[in-house]
RNA sequence: GGUGCGGUAGCUCAGUCGGUAGAGCAAAGGACUGAAAAUCCUUGUGUCGGCGGUUCGAUCCCGCCCCACACCA
């Protein structure tokens, strides 16, 4: 076991790999290791992560665990609500057998009391890549959550950390006042946000807002800057599969998911209803129900429609997305072919 | 068998004092850089249960029939 392994190195990444060879030096003699951290940083051109993308019951667990047994290398989940470990059934996490199949990352690594954004992930995914880099030349990502992806493979803006005080204040302002209120306050203080931004949506308009109040200027102005270029090759797979059959999957998964206990688990978070964690597919209908606003058959019903709306909208995402080679889940000796040209 | 209430979009229902109809949800398409399983935008859809009658004109009024529900027998 490596010394280094199991810390979680509150460090900004450009630090990091210093840490590393730090560490390695002072608990671990092992000169493979070493040769790794320091083959790691001169050699990094030749690391590549694979990256499975697709709707939610896909199969996208299942090809990645094979995936990542071929490259005899790890897992780093790209999902926005599995990597909280107080969600299980609802979310859809791999199975206790799967996680011993294969190591995973970002896989109830998180509380739903943090707060985890797309840039929490991306720091988050960086750090754990380059970890895996020294001992592996293939990562393997997974997930449904494309904006993780993409700050993943093409990085944030650069925008400031917002003072929680002014977040406070903005959505305060948004939850007595109303989407008029937020309107009137982005046309007044962000007239380019107000005249090219969606004016409808009250999750942007507060984005908006905050960045204004915090750094004087629009949030457009942070934007399109160029892209970050990984030092890494990046692969991209979408899986697809017939909408017949996706319906279908997510219908019995459903079933299944409420035959495995997801009342329960939903019951048990009753309490933190309002965190962001929980607006989720799933636990949301759930809770109404345990209300007792609509019956279990409804509710379940819901949660179905919700899915495949869900699923619909990420295809809608990751189907703009040029670089991903579409596959059907079920041909693993064509995409692993496909990875093979792409490396050499 | 009798009485009552109803039959309108895929679903739940509104409506037309007689001039062939509209909401929500679902569906389809799309957007989306710190809430992203979130949030937001756009778009259909109809033999108005059936058959007759009255009327210039019926989904609406009248008659009969069919179906569902409730109550009474």
């Amino acid at each position: 076991m490596l010394a280094w392994e199991r810390k979680e190195l509150p460090v900004k990444r450009k630090k990091y790999d210093w840490i590393l060879v730090y560490s390695v030096f002072n608990n671990d003699n092992d000169p493979g290791i070493l040769a790794g951290v320091l083959n790691n940083m001169t050699l990094a051109k030749n690391k590549t992560v694979i990256i499975i993308a697709g709707p939610t019951a896909v199969g996208k667990t299942t090809l990645a665990i094979e995936l990542a047994r071929h490259f005899n290398t790890e897992i780093i989940s790209a999902d926005s609500r599995q990597c909280f470990k107080e969600l299980n059934i609802g979310v859809a996490r791999p199975s206790e057998d799967e996680l011993r199949q294969v190591k995973h990352h970002f896989i109830a690594s998180h509380s739903i009391h943090e707060e985890v954004t797309a840039a929490t992930f991306e720091e988050y995914a960086l750090q754990k890549v380059n970890e895996l880099f020294l001992l592996h030349d293939v990562v393997v990502m997974v997930g449904g959550t494309g904006l993780y992806i993409k700050a993943f493979c093409e990085g944030l803006d650069s925008i400031p950390a917002i003072d929680p005080a002014i977040r406070q204040q903005v959505m305060k302002g948004y939850e007595e006042k109303g989407l008029p209120w937020l309107q009137e306050e982005i046309r007044q203080r962000d007239s380019l946000f107000f005249e090219k931004g969606e004016i409808q949506n009250p999750q942007r308009l507060m984005r908006a807002l905050e960045v204004v109040e915090a750094t004087g200027q629009s949030i457009f102005l942070f934007r399109n800057k160029d892209k970050v270029k990984r030092d890494f090759t990046i692969i991209k797979i979408g899986l697809e599969i017939q909408k017949e059959e996706l319906h279908r999957n997510i219908h019995t998964r459903v079933d299944k998911m409420i035959g495995a206990g997801l009342v329960e688990e939903v019951r048990s978070l009753l309490p933190y209803r309002h965190l962001n964690a929980l607006q989720t597919v799933g636990y949301a209908e759930l809770f109404e129900y345990i209300d007792g606003t609509i019956s279990l058959e409804k509710a379940a019903e819901k949660i179905k429609a919700a899915t495949r709306q869900y699923a619909k909208r990420q295809l809608t995402w990751f189907r703009k997305d040029a670089a991903i080679k579409w596959f059907e889940p079920q041909q693993v000796g064509e995409i692993l072919q496909w990875i093979a040209d792409k490396i050499k």
